[in-house]
DNA sequence: ATACTGTTATAATATAAATATAACAGTAAG
DNA sequence: CTTACTGTTATATTTATATTATAACAGTAT
């Protein structure tokens, strides 16, 4: 699995390890029931301290993306395509609200923002 | 102006004001060449530290949204908002671009897009 | 002079992210 | 059982950023 992470992003370390282990698992590059790195070797493979390997796991483990068990490691959970499907509804609904604040600040009406929908996915929206 | 901020959002305080001015820009409540508050007044105003809204006004600045002269006074630039909308158009425009990539490859309806936008905007889209 | 403007410098506080270190606990293989 | 991996927990520290308090400095207008 590939995963670089920036130190000098503003999305926090921990942050991009769950994204790139939820992209890893949705790309099928990391199957069902598959082992992930233990959280020591990932934190040497990234220099960076276990702990925040540990706390990007706990995320993951806390939504549902993966598993892990004292002794054994830490496993790709048994795949939910209906918590998949919510994952990506909440990519969406991130989007929708960037959209949002966007249009607010910017004075842009919701037509608009209409005709740019219908525009891209060549429908009435 | 009406600014509101919040204590305990994960958006900083000089943020917020940013957000709250340029708002207030493109809805020509502020219009070209006027007088903002000044820097102490706001902050008595917002019970925060003058300091916080300096770096609100100098990012704004930085940005060109507004020109600050010594002495004077805190000023909104003659700028052309239309340009800066059209700017924001495009930002727009990749948003649902990217939205568009995820539902064809996640299966997901235009209907529950549509849900989440009327949720997001609370109102009929 | 005064009373406003913005500007700058310094130190302090609060919070979150990330770290270093150590110890504890479960599993599997020799 | 020992060894060498796993994950877990606790404590203290460092780092970065946002925010504040305070003081002084500088430009403008009346």
């Amino acid at each position: 699995m590939n995963i670089i992470i920036s130190n000098n992003s503003s999305v926090p370390i921990f942050e991009q390890i769950e994204n790139a282990i939820k992209q890893a698992i949705f790309s099928n590059e990391l199957k069902e029931e598959e082992m992930l790195p233990s959280v020591r070797n990932l934190a040497n493979d990234l220099k960076i301290s276990f702990l925040t390997v540990k706390r990007a796991y706990d995320e993951l483990e806390k939504a549902g993306f993966i598993k892990s068990v004292q002794g054994k490691g830490t496993f790709v959970a048994p795949k939910n395509i209906e918590l998949i499907k919510e994952e990506k509804l909440k990519e969406i609904q991130d989007y929708i609200e960037k959209i949002y604040d966007i249009s607010k600040i910017s004075n842009i009406s919701e037509k608009e923002i209409k005709e740019l929908f219908k525009m891209i996915f060549e429908e009435d929206f």
